[in-house]
DNA sequence: TGCTTATGTTACAATGAAATGACACTATTG
DNA sequence: CAATAGTGTCATTTCATTGTAACATAAGCA
């Protein structure tokens, strides 16, 4: 039976390693698309579909763990495994938090390395035709279903979020109870080169609270941090 | 809604480490069966189900790793993650090449440890969630019958679909209430692994709402969402 | 071989999400 | 207590995305 090829994108700015994962992830039978910084790795997946991300958290410009955040944002379910210099728990709690699904620590061992990307894929490939925990999150009395991209807000009324409503929700909700700064909000939602005015924040903002809050004059769920950005919280 | 208890059989011979994370896990809202050796983990499998094995590897008689072996020779599929006090990449190969889908160094971090075994048991949640479709699937007044290729629309005529046509119609089916992206369906029923801007699959769902909306003017099962796919959603 | 049906492509119109600009409002500063 | 900077709100515009049909090509079959 002929085996089918999986891509993966590898993201590593350090030219050596970069060409000698890639030889040896070819050797493995894998198609190796390479990419050096974090923006053009976001591009590209635009475009075309991976199998795996192999992910340096050390880029230049845009980090790893941004382009880890930014791909989740878009939920996108490829498997992501992160590589870091960094040995430190702190930092892989956070990159697992930010939805990478493995952590390998430089200097790795190179057949680790394989068995991890091997397990990775062969994990996400038996549920690639339905890969969807039901994602429903609840505040008061709304319900917002992440996957249908739609909710249900406190009148009972049903309303059908757009894609950038999807992503800064996501966003902030991931954040809850923590500030969300403007830059951050941009970066995130908007792309690392695209800055719309700044009212276009605000009007989301302003729409959030039309579906969501009792009185959209006192939000209790979506606070404004003046001068700094926005805050979900949700008691 | 009701959040489903997930259940763990936790393997440590260590009494201390045993008991904290057993609390831990119960806190986490776990359904936790202690054992204190591999002889006895084994026996526990075989009449139990378990989401997840945690796995200590140094254990009296029968070790973690002998009993990840027997567990993949027979039962495939249950996630297993190992703890070992020992940091070397040859014992972690070792471990996964055995089976083990996870591996963690003694001493961890407690919130490392969590969000691992949370994204064990969520990837292979969603495996076993796997959707198996009836043969004939009912919308509306629209009978369809994915074998035969054909189906009865709601104005009583029958239809005779082609084979890219069943192969839309069921992935928007088999995900239905959920949005489908342009690029997943490009990926599943064209095979692309890039994504070039075409109006293909718009043509195919404007098929779809002549087969089968009353009014494919305001569709009610084939919805657009603009710049991210399509969704089936059947009331 | 030529006919028939399935699939893909092109072109253009219609649509609606998002961006913008204007202005009122509110908090913060010296 | 102005002055100023930051935010709330709405009406309006813009432009990418989608709907649609007519046409082109490929595949399958008599």
């Amino acid at each position: 039976m002929l085996k089918k090829k999986y891509s993966i994108l590898l993201v590593e700015d350090e030219e050596n390693l970069q060409e000698a994962l890639k030889l040896n992830l070819e050797l493995e039978g894998y198609d190796v698309t390479s990419s050096f910084d974090g923006a053009s790795a976001l591009n590209i997946l635009q475009k075309e579909y991976f199998d795996l991300i192999i992910l340096d958290v050390m880029l230049p410009e845009l980090d790893g763990i941004a382009v880890c955040e930014s791909v989740r944002l878009q939920k996108l379910s490829i498997p992501i495994l992160i590589l870091s210099a960094k040995n430190s728990s702190a930092d892989r709690i956070l990159g697992l938090k930010k939805g990478a699904d493995d952590y390998l620590t430089k200097p790795f061992n190179l057949e680790e390395l394989l068995l991890r990307v091997e397990k990775l894929i062969s994990k996400n490939e038996q549920l690639s035709a339905k890969n969807n925990l039901v994602d429903i999150f609840e505040f008061g009395n709304n319900q917002i279903d992440f996957n249908g991209l739609e909710c249900i807000n406190n009148k009972g009324i049903k309303i059908t979020l757009t894609k950038k409503e999807v992503m800064l929700l996501k966003l902030l909700i991931e954040n809850k109870n923590e500030v969300v700064t403007r830059e951050k909000i941009l970066q995130a939602v908007w792309g690392y080169n695209v800055f719309p005015t700044t009212r276009t924040i605000d009007n989301f903002i302003l729409n959030f609270r039309k579906y969501f809050e009792e009185d959209s004059k006192s939000p209790i769920y979506f606070h404004s941090v003046r001068s700094v950005g926005y805050k979900f919280t949700c008691p």
